[in-house]
DNA sequence: ACGCCTTGCCTACAACGTAGACTGTACGTG
DNA sequence: CACGTACAGTCTACGTTGTAGGCAAGGCGT
């Protein structure tokens, strides 16, 4: 659809005033941050302007800014949309199986709209916890995963201080290892794997002898497996470090009043 | 520096042939990449445009563009700049040792860096490896740490293959690990921790109760702490799936010849 | 019937990245 | 000393971006 308004199999409008609104779907932030979204996966970020988006809803590109009062704040909508769809359970019945089936959900989230990673990493970072616009609490569904897995670990027998740390270490993997994954292959599998060895191929050998002589091995990456492999370390290595109160086989009460809250 | 052209310590350069010269010290893509940076560290990364920093060399906007082909390029080479500053001694004594001492220097980089930490786990992600403009071999600094990993790993013992998934489980602990920690203070911790708690406080009790019960604890955080209990359970469980075929406290020689390379 | 409030459009502006032509200085060669 | 070539740096210009502010029109309570 290059231009929206000649598009033939629009029928011209001629009452404006309710074939306009059967025709465009009554704008929400849903279906801005929606195609916005849509938008980003088809093209990557850059081609997420606001001019864009609005020819993309037919709708005037400052009409936009009731929904989202910036481009910053529509890349937060978007960062949202999609941790949005990353359902924890947190009936802990085994902490360590949850988990794991988590991360391959978020790597299958991930890998499903690379080009929002960027933003699901950064987007937090860029605006703090402390700062954000409270007013609004639009930005704090970036807290829900963390809410949720606390919930999850502590439901599980964990004192709050270490579900704290077995989440910090679990997230720090897991958007490591995405991160790393993503940078394998970017634009399509397919044919990259070929450019990859190409590209390794090309590279100047005398400062990167390593590199050059790991083409195969660079080329068949199993990203489910090493995920689950570090998984496994990591979750093995807390759970040895730091176990729960309860065995892990412990259905979801609630065994913790609170941390010792002096200071 | 407000404006630099009215600066009063400059001598008004009435010649200006060899004023300016001595004034303006003869850019280069070392100088114009460096007072990027240091405008980036400064300003983050949304102030720098080519405007920007053509004020702040007190050039032409445009005479850039014969250092840097792009914004991008300028993007990369900031990344450059500051992944250079991270020196990976490949003679493997200890290779644990070796890389727990590397995390903490990168650590220490990218709280020096915080602005650039989203070009450093972003940038070679949008231009992925194959597709690299290779005539110039500008942004293949990116991959200096991995060789250098990789090239210590093995110098240690590892197989190359086995090489390439310790590293990949540490960095992408690592890279997760930063982001994670970068996201609790941004802009100054003085005074942020007591945004944080602020923050926290306001929080909706009823949706994020875990998180809300926790201020205390998520205040003082003790990064390094962190980072350094991350890398030990990982080393650990790697060192104890796949060890390196000789005993870690041999000198860098080097006993692989490389692996199978059919195909 | 009235007036308000939401929704959307339009114009306008400053700042951006960058193409292309231009000017000056530096220097090897006659 | 004069010249031409190369290159550092500048100037102008164009299209695009995010967004402020004002204005038109429909939905709805009174």
């Amino acid at each position: 659809m290059p231009s929206p308004t000649t598009d033939p199999n629009t029928v011209e409008d001629p009452t404006p005033t309710s074939r306009t609104k059967a025709r465009r779907p009554r704008l929400s932030r849903e279906v801005v941050l929606t195609t916005a979204l849509a938008l980003v996966d088809a093209e990557g970020l850059e081609a997420l302007s606001m001019r864009r988006l609005g020819a993309e809803l037919e709708r005037d590109p400052m009409g936009l800014y009731r929904y989202a009062k910036n481009r910053a704040d529509l890349l937060d909508g978007i960062t949202e949309v999609v941790l949005e769809k990353l359902v924890i359970p947190t009936d802990g019945v085994d902490w360590q199986q949850q988990l794991r089936r988590t991360a391959h959900d978020f790597r299958d989230l991930a890998l499903a709209h690379p080009h929002v990673v960027p933003l699901l990493v950064t987007r937090p970072l860029s605006t703090p916890l402390g700062l954000r616009p409270l007013g609004t609490l639009r930005p704090l569904g970036t807290l829900r995963p963390l809410e949720n897995i606390l919930d999850l670990l502590i439901g599980a027998g964990f004192a709050p201080a270490d579900a704290l740390h077995v989440y910090r270490a679990y997230y720090g993997y897991l958007y490591g290892h995405i991160l790393n994954e993503l940078q394998e292959f970017v634009v399509d599998e397919e044919e990259n794997e070929a450019l990859l060895r190409l590209g390794l191929h090309r590279l100047p050998a005398r400062s990167f002898p390593r590199l050059r002589a790991m083409a195969p091995v660079l080329a068949d990456y199993d990203g489910a497996g090493e995920l689950e492999a570090g998984i496994t370390i990591l979750l093995g290595g807390l759970a040895a470090q730091l176990n729960p109160t309860a065995p892990r086989t412990l259905p979801g009460s609630m065994p913790d009043p609170a941390p010792q809250e002096s200071s």
